[in-house]
DNA sequence: TGCAATTATGAAATGGTTTTCAAGACAGCT
DNA sequence: AGCTGTCTTGAAAACCATTTCATAATTGCA
């Protein structure tokens, strides 16, 4: 029995996974082409330690029988693995919550950002929600390191991480402290564009819809108050927020109009969020900019065929993707990256 | 020299990646624990072959020093990887193209079903538009499957793709004869819907918008004339896609409305093209209902606020996520899964 | 021609896990 | 006591690519 074992010559013992498929390692490459495996690995690397006539052989057998290198097994050899989690904030998505394709479209930023590099984007699963689980996700899958879209109102658990020394860039509030490296736009700002416009409206009770357990959001609202001072008698209410994080409805904000005397102005976190006010304004018979005044966030195409026109925050985020692969790839190097802060302007339209 | 090597005793030698951050193999935990790794891996693996006095031991050990099983060396070491490749149809949703979040609900219900199932998911790169660039990115990353979130216009590179039996399942028309594995809606029952609420609104001069070589588009064109038949005098226009696939801009749509005399309902293939239609019309002074029908599709938030409110086609996408996991775990588990067809439905509302 | 320096290549070790196979421990039985 | 069978464990091989080190081949030079 051995002896047949033996003599049967190695391949024939391999159980190939799929059927047909027939998975080519290196090695047979390497025996195709009459070379070793080593020297398979370097033409596929680019190594000049090869002959030209070599390489041009390799190259084609390789060619041939469409033969691409086992990442799995790369990955497992080096110490850089070149993948990159990702974590993309659902929350907002779910269960008919008013959430933005916002995050998406930095979603493909970075995936083309990423795929640029020669890097693969390991989307996290949802529910990393505390140190542990998230640390234990980086560690198992050999991530390089983490971009974050969407700080939402995990702050806390992103500053216990940077102690942690993993590779982290989050797209969300930019503050000097955070011991994260954040990449974001100027909500402060932003905020401030949305209060300045309301103080040239002449409106003096303003209405902030958006949850500022939210540091972005925080951050927007402060703004806000900062336009508010210097002028006389304005006041700002805050929506109450019943429920989860970022998952304002419409009925949320209909239920807020059904007890007050109705603001004359709103900074809503969203265009979204901001269409919603709309539809809910206009049950109550308001109109914009009749009645109030109405600035959303994120600038994003329908605000400017919604009726009325949404007046809105941009952020210039084409570049945001790579920008956020670019500063976490200085840190995989080693490097400890600064913050960026984007700017934003106001695009004003009927609202 | 040699002698102090060998008198270091092991683990001195080991270079280790990144600062501190100390990554622990199976072995390390093994010789904490007192046991051999091929028990800890049958503990870590649920294996009954094991003492429960052993079992809490290495437990314990593993708990206390945040270990966790190195995934890529995992996935080298078995045919399954328990990974599976997402492609995203992002096109819609660069250059200030209209997009709707739709394909983004989608995968935020992949990414939860996958996530329990524990499977990894691995966002593939924009750009794999040929079966050599696919085949070879599944290959190289060892992926169990594919998923694939909007058809687009590859329709032949997908049926190509399954004759290479690459577990494969796809978001987009189903139709009897594709050699892959679809799952999406009813569009041509939806195309139908719409139709049917022209005809019931006595429209006689319709407009498509859409680009008919993305087969769900196509379908759901055929619907609307299938509804047309039977009808007289309707006549059914196309909107002249002068760019690439699903690229329709709100200028598209304008520069159309001056060349001829307007339509009197309009069927647009999502609903944030919809909005694009409103805008534009209201620019030529066409208002929904008074002068024209309009139907969107996928029924996203925004449009039940929408002034007027869009009467859209509604995918039961709740359970799409969870739907197209299963399908390709039975693809990959070698069964050769039937197509699933889901139920659309109208959403009457203003316009 | 002989020697050193350079260049191209391969053997073997490595990375972390799982699986197969064999061996050891121990209980139950005659 | 001796045997069989069950249960728990570990040694070694396997997965696939890369890297180090050594060897073989070639060139340049005296």
């Amino acid at each position: 029995m051995a002896y047949q074992m033996e003599m049967s010559g190695g391949t024939i013992n391999k159980p190939r996974g799929r059927s047909g498929g027939a998975r080519l390692t290196m090695q047979d490459i390497a025996r195709l082409a009459d070379v070793s495996t080593p020297t398979v690995s370097r033409v596929l690397n680019g190594s000049p330690l090869v002959t030209e006539e070599t390489r041009e052989r390799v190259l084609e057998v390789a060619r041939a029988h469409g033969y691409a290198v086992n990442r799995n097994a790369q990955k497992l050899r080096h110490a850089r693995t070149n993948t990159v989690a990702v974590m993309l904030d659902f929350g907002s998505h779910r269960h008919g919550a008013i959430g933005d394709p916002f995050i998406f479209e930095l979603l493909a930023g970075v995936s083309e950002a990423l795929s640029v590099r020669n890097q693969d984007l390991l989307l996290s699963p949802p529910g990393l929600d505390d140190v542990r689980a998230f640390r234990d996700f980086h560690r198992a899958r050999g991530a390089d390191g983490f971009i974050v879209l969407g700080q939402g109102t995990r702050d806390e658990m992103l500053r216990a991480l940077g102690k942690h020394d993993i590779p982290l860039v989050v797209w969300g509030a930019v503050s000097q402290d955070a011991g994260y490296c954040a990449v974001g736009s100027d909500n402060l700002g932003g905020g401030r564009l949305a209060g300045e416009h309301f103080v040239a409206n002449r409106r003096r009770r303003w209405l902030f819809v958006g949850d500022i357990r939210h540091e972005e959001l925080r951050l927007r609202y402060e703004g806000l108050k900062l336009a508010a001072q210097g002028v006389r008698n304005v006041t700002i209410d805050l929506l109450p927020i019943a429920s989860m994080a970022f998952t304002v409805t419409a009925e949320t904000v209909a239920s807020y109009l059904a007890g007050v005397a109705p603001p004359d102005a709103v900074f809503a976190f969203s265009d979204t969020a901001a269409m919603a006010v709309i539809g809910a304004f206009r049950e109550r018979g308001l109109i914009a900019p009749r009645d109030y005044s109405l600035v959303g966030y994120n600038n994003i195409p329908p605000s400017a065929h919604f009726h009325p026109a949404i007046t809105t925050i941009d952020q210039k985020t084409d570049v945001a993707g790579a920008l956020l692969v670019e500063k976490l790839m200085e840190q995989i190097d080693g490097e400890r990256p600064v913050p960026v802060m984007l700017p934003t302007r106001m695009v004003k339209r009927e609202t």
